[in-house]
RNA sequence: GGCGCGGUAGCCAAGUGGUAAGGCCGCGGUCUGCAAAACCGCUAUACGUCGGUUCGAUUCCGACCCGCGCCUCCA
């Protein structure tokens, strides 16, 4: 298994610390509102490298933690955060609102095929051992106080910058723009605890050992990776918006404290763009989530599969243009597989033929940094290819999923109305009598009733539009 | 201003130092009473521009143009 590590800028052979096991942890949401498709589509990729190590026979320890509080919405604001905020903007208190968004997006994954990491933890189910990790650092001497927090000094961190390269280092000097906090010494240094407004009391707020306050935004990543994966670990994972800031922050914290190496390999999405407009972000609202995508008709797994088309680390094109032919072509491809299937028992798809040519690029595929692109190309040309039998390209197609969990081989099934049904023997009767006039209007009827009928050589079969 | 990424047929998008996957759209055919679905076939002389290295570059190097992202919470 290969993949791109940013730390070193190469697409590396992985080496885990402990042989076929992987220790995976993947940034997760912040839950003061809905996630929108561009977080989506960085958690459908964590998807897809979890399943592949787990398709290569390795198993897989994974967190992703719920960040339940703590982000501010900016430097420049004093004590606000965004669960706070949300907790404002809809009459609810903090742990609601938190509580609410977390579910909403265990739903949005769980309908994207998503597997949930079993292992989940909540930021604020960890203060104690933020609290903790905090000390080991201070007792390091890598803390300061101000008179809003408690903060890192990244000038005590020898390699503060690996993660984006040296030559970032000069363009963040150069680029530095207004410093909000004048007590900072160093425009990258970054809170680990912020007091709470001595004038206003907060909803989350928590006793430590520098006051009343809560922690601040990169801590609970370090402290609950280090917690359920130990010091060092094989994979972190995440939007590549983290890599300057949040992942650059987490090493200064983890390798601070420990004096150990905190990740071996990190792997970072590109961005979903929007082909025109503004760019989508969660904090000013102009977002698109997975519901919208379903009010105008699409499945998420019409969503996945439009994922599944483009290489994770490149940027992806969003419009609904381009989801609109990916849905297309995941119909097109479930209606063939369907027609495959037609006649054949499930039970009789056996294991694949693991030296079949197309088993052997599949796997080449994902290996080689995730090219899950290439991979849709090869359930193509199992479909297309003249030679194997229905039953031996089932199999391969089915053993793929495994990965690409689109539910290819799932008959979906609907209910159909007993007025639709009756509707249907209807027409098939005015079929018979050759009343092609009658029988046709019964057709559109059902058409704009939102169901297609489609003649078979088993009789009609009736379809949601 | 700094840093980074990308520009592949009408659209989305893989990939490669020796002339380029796949999907969508379009067209024709098989099937059908007609459709739909599926299948078969076709299609566009596709690799931003200009130089350089090379026997040979879309693939490497440089410059330029264009688009985008990050630099402030953000997948």
């Amino acid at each position: 298994m290969k993949i791109y590590n940013t730390l070193s800028r190469k697409i590396e052979e992985i080496k885990t610390l402990e042989n076929g096991v992987v220790k995976i942890y993947t940034c997760g949401p912040t839950v003061y509102n809905y996630v929108h498709i561009g977080n989506l589509r960085t958690f459908i990729f964590e998807d897809f490298l979890e399943k592949t190590f787990k398709f290569l026979g390795y198993k897989v320890i994974r967190v992703m933690n719920i960040t339940d509080v703590g982000h501010l919405t900016s430097d420049a604001d004093e004590g606000e955060d965004k669960i706070e905020i949300g907790a404002q903007r809809e009459g609810k208190n903090a742990w609601d609102i938190a509580s609410f968004y977390t579910n909403a997006f265990i739903e949005n994954m769980k309908e994207l095929n998503c597997d949930i990491p079993k292992i989940l933890p909540k930021a604020t189910d960890h203060i104690k051992e933020m609290i903790d990790l905090i000390k080991k650092l201070e007792e390091k001497g890598y803390t300061y106080k101000t008179s809003d927090g408690i903060y890192y000094d990244t000038s005590k961190f020898k390699d503060y910058h690996k993660l984006m390269g040296e030559s970032h280092i000069k363009g963040i000097k150069e680029g530095a723009r207004i410093e909000f906090n004048k007590e900072k010494k160093n425009p990258t240094d970054f809170a680990l605890w912020k007091f709470s407004p001595k004038d206003k009391k907060r909803q989350m707020e928590w006793d430590s050992p520098w006051g009343v306050g809560f922690p601040g935004w990169h801590i609970e990543c370090s402290a609950m990776s280090m917690k359920y994966l130990g010091e060092t670990l094989d994979i972190h994972c995440g939007g590549i918006d983290h890599i300057q800031v949040h992942h650059t922050n987490e090493i200064a914290q983890s390798e601070g404290a420990t004096g150990k190496p905190f990740v071996n390999y990190w792997a970072h999405a590109e961005f979903l763009v929007l082909s025109q407009n503004e760019k989508m972000s969660k904090s000013t609202g102009n977002f698109i989530t997975l519901k919208s995508l379903k009010d105008r008709g699409f499945s998420p797994l019409h969503y996945r599969y439009f994922c599944s088309q483009a290489h994770y680390r490149k940027q992806l094109e969003f419009s609904f243009e381009a989801l609109e032919s990916a849905k297309n072509g995941y119909n097109h491809l479930k209606n063939s597989i369907a027609e495959l299937m037609e006649g054949a028992n499930q039970n009789d798809i056996a294991d694949c033929d693991k030296k079949s040519n197309y088993y052997i690029d599949f796997v080449e595929a994902i290996s080689n940094d995730l090219n899950i692109p290439r991979t849709l190309a090869v359930v193509w040309e199992v479909i297309r290819d003249k030679k194997l039998k229905n039953i031996e390209k089932l199999s391969l197609i089915k053993k793929f999923d495994e990965v690409l969990s689109l539910d290819l081989l799932k008959k979906d099934e609907i209910i159909i109305p007993g007025d639709i049904l009756e509707l249907a023997k209807k027409r098939d009767e005015f079929k018979k009598t050759k009343d092609f006039k009658k029988a046709d209007g019964i057709r559109e009827i059902l058409k704009q009733k939102g169901y297609i009928i489609e003649d078979t050589l088993k009789g009609p079969r009736i379809k949601k539009l």
